[in-house]
This record gives C-alpha cells, sequence and structure tokens, in this order.
DNA sequence: GCTATATTTGAACAATCGTTCAAGCGATTG
DNA sequence: CAATCGCTTGAACGATTGTTCAAATATAGC
C-alpha cells in the first residue's frame, strides 16, 4: 500500500512526455488529465500539485537516462564504447523522443525563481548525469582505454557541454544524419 | 512617421530584457504592461498582439547581438580576437544579462508548434548569427590568423554548439571563472 | 481657440488557468 | 444484504490569461 493513492500504473511516464514536450508552463493540467486519463482529483490525491507531478516527471526521467546508459555499456563491453554509443542513440532519437532537446536542459532554460524548488532539481539531476558521465570515463582509464593524463571530470565536463549543445543544434536544424562523426570527433578531442 | 504608432522609445528593449529573462510563456502581457510602462492598447496598436512584441523582441535581440560582435571585432582590431572578445564577454556577463543563456536558445527549447512563426523567427536568427561568425573566421583565413585547411561554416557551426553549450552549463552550475581558458581551449580545437 | 484627428486609458470581456470538494461509485468486511 | 471505507468523479471555484473598445485625453491644422 503506498503512501501515495493508485497511481494507474503509467501516468508517471506519460506525464513526463507531455512535459518533455511542451515545458512546464505550456502544459496544463487538462491536457495531463486528458493524457494520462485521470481525473483532477486524482492527480492531486498523488502529486499535490502541477510542480509535484512535474517533480515526479524530472526525477523519472532523469532515471531512465541513467538506466539507458548503464544499458548501453553493458551491451558495448567496455565502458568508452558505450558512453559513445549512449550519446550517438540520444542523439540520433530525433523522431522517437518528444524532443531531441535533454527535458533537464529544458527545465533549467524556461524556469524561473518562481519554481526555485523545480529548478534546483533540474540542476541536480543535470549534475548526478555529469557524475555518471565522469564514472564511465574513469573505468575507462583504469581498463586502460584511454588516456589517464587528463582528469575524468574535466572530461565529463567537456563532454556535457557538447553533448547539450549538439542537441540544441540539432533542435535548431533538422538531423544533419552526420551525428555519428561528430560523435566521435567529440570523444577524439575530450 | 512609422507605420506603427508611438512606441515610447525604449519599449521593445525593456520588453525584450524581461522576455529573455522568463520566456514566453512565463511573461504575462500585464507583467509587461508594467515594465513597459504602457497600458494594453497602446502595446496592441503597436505590435497586434503578444507574439508581435515577442517577434520584435525576438529581432532586437539579434539585432544588438550582432551589433555587439561588430564592435568587438571592431576594436580588437582583427576578426579572430574579435570573436574571441565577443565570446569571452557574453559568457562573462552573468551578472548583467537577463540570462547567462542565450535568448534564440532559450525560445527555441520552450517554443511549440503552437508558435510556428516565433519558432522559426528564432531558428532563423539563430542561423544569421551563426553566418556572421562563420564570416568572422573566413575574414581570419584570408588575412592568415588561422590555418586555411577547415571550412569556415563547419568550424562555425562548431562555434555554436560550444557556446550554446557553455552557456548552458554556466546557466546549471554558477560562474565558474575558468572562462577565459575555457574560451582559448575552445578556439584551439575549433 | 476651435475642430478634427490620433493616441492613451483602464475597465471589462470570454477563456483558461491551477485547484478544490461534495457526491457517487466499487470493493471489502461483518 | 448492509455498512463502511477508499478512491474516483466532474462540476465549480476564484484568479489570471490575452485581448478589446468606448470614453477620455493629447496633438495637429486652420
Amino acid at each position: 500500500m503506498p503512501a501515495t493513492p493508485t497511481h494507474h500504473a503509467d501516468a508517471i511516464p506519460k506525464a513526463t512526455d507531455l512535459f518533455w514536450e511542451k515545458g512546464f508552463h505550456a502544459t496544463s493540467m487538462r491536457n495531463l488529465q486528458q493524457v494520462i486519463d485521470l481525473r483532477p482529483g486524482s492527480i492531486y490525491a498523488s502529486f499535490g500539485s502541477k510542480e509535484g507531478l512535474f517533480k515526479a516527471s524530472l526525477l523519472h526521467y532523469s532515471q531512465r537516462s541513467r538506466d539507458q546508459l548503464k544499458a548501453a555499456i553493458a551491451q558495448a563491453g567496455d565502458p568508452l564504447n558505450g558512453l559513445k554509443q549512449f550519446v550517438i542513440g540520444v542523439l540520433q532519437c530525433q523522431s522517437a523522443a518528444p524532443s531531441s532537446m535533454c527535458m533537464l536542459v529544458k527545465s533549467i532554460a524556461e524556469l524561473t525563481e518562481d519554481q526555485a524548488d523545480l529548478l534546483a532539481e533540474a540542476k541536480r539531476l543535470l549534475n548526478v548525469m555529469e557524475g555518471e558521465f565522469a564514472d564511465a570515463i574513469r573505468q575507462a582509464q583504469t581498463q586502460g582505454l584511454i588516456s589517464s593524463e587528463q582528469d575524468p571530470v574535466r572530461m565529463a565536463q567537456r563532454l556535457q557541454v557538447q553533448f547539450m549543445g549538439l542537441r540544441t543544434y540539432i533542435r535548431a536544424h533538422g538531423e544533419t544524419a552526420q551525428v555519428v562523426e561528430l560523435v566521435e570527433d567529440l570523444f577524439e578531442h575530450l
């Protein structure tokens, strides 16, 4: 018996996709009610407010992204190629995903101090993801897959910067199709 | 005598700063009325709608950015250092500017097909800016300030990606203060 | 100084916003 | 079968949204 009531199973993933596509302010509670097929009372019983639902969506998005990274590393066998494949996979998912841009980045871009805790949470989760990048790079170093000269934290920073920049660029233009070689270049000059 | 009435001089700059800080959806017409000190009728006589005012703000922001780039190049004497100084200047203006992020990028992040023409305009203006970058790089090449091996368009693309990424990163964390050396690195591996 | 034209004003509009809550429903228990 | 409990429902709330417009005011021409 959860502290919060029933949940109708996949309410959070559906809310996440809608928030991810349209952002916090452009998504109305009535939009959400339709998409997740719940009446206001049920939503407010579970999440307390629109902000509560958005925070749950941020957490779900973040967790899913980390799962995808771990899955990519597991499938690739080594952490460096896993990281590469993860980045390529995200960048190529132009049509499937609600937006080519990272939901955390979109949130950091649009939220103000009026939603201070949501903004802080998005920043925190982006930092967590950067930590996962750093971990993968550190493992790649100990396995001798990459030079140990540079600080893995610094490399993760540069990856984060380029990754965010590329996803924004893809949003502004279409898929330029040269994604794979762009990522190869990215990892060489990391 | 302008086609659009009086304008109260600096209405557009003030609207631009507010839109830049809070975004399109989080900025209400009543916010704008207070900040630019105009009653609704006057605003609607001049700009037709909230979207019209936002489009005027996008144009103003874009024009001002290009002016800043040209001023930086003129002051630095050569186009390469001018470009560098422009980038450094923007990245260091953490406290003065309404947001560390580019207003065009923020718009591209938050706008959906419900404001298709605003979205398209933001994309177009971001492209224009990238063209200015390419021009500066091309001039640097003809002046022998930089190797002519690489395509200036490609280099402008990479600059755009890193620039957008860095500004987003600064928004997510604070000013990391190492901005200058970061930009030096950026221009080396362009 | 008076008329005519242009601009500003602020109250008011319908629509939508996030949110609440009494009433209804469905399962569980005695 | 009746009673109770937990959850769902959808109408309704006050606040705010973008926008309009008749009335008031300022400006210009004669």
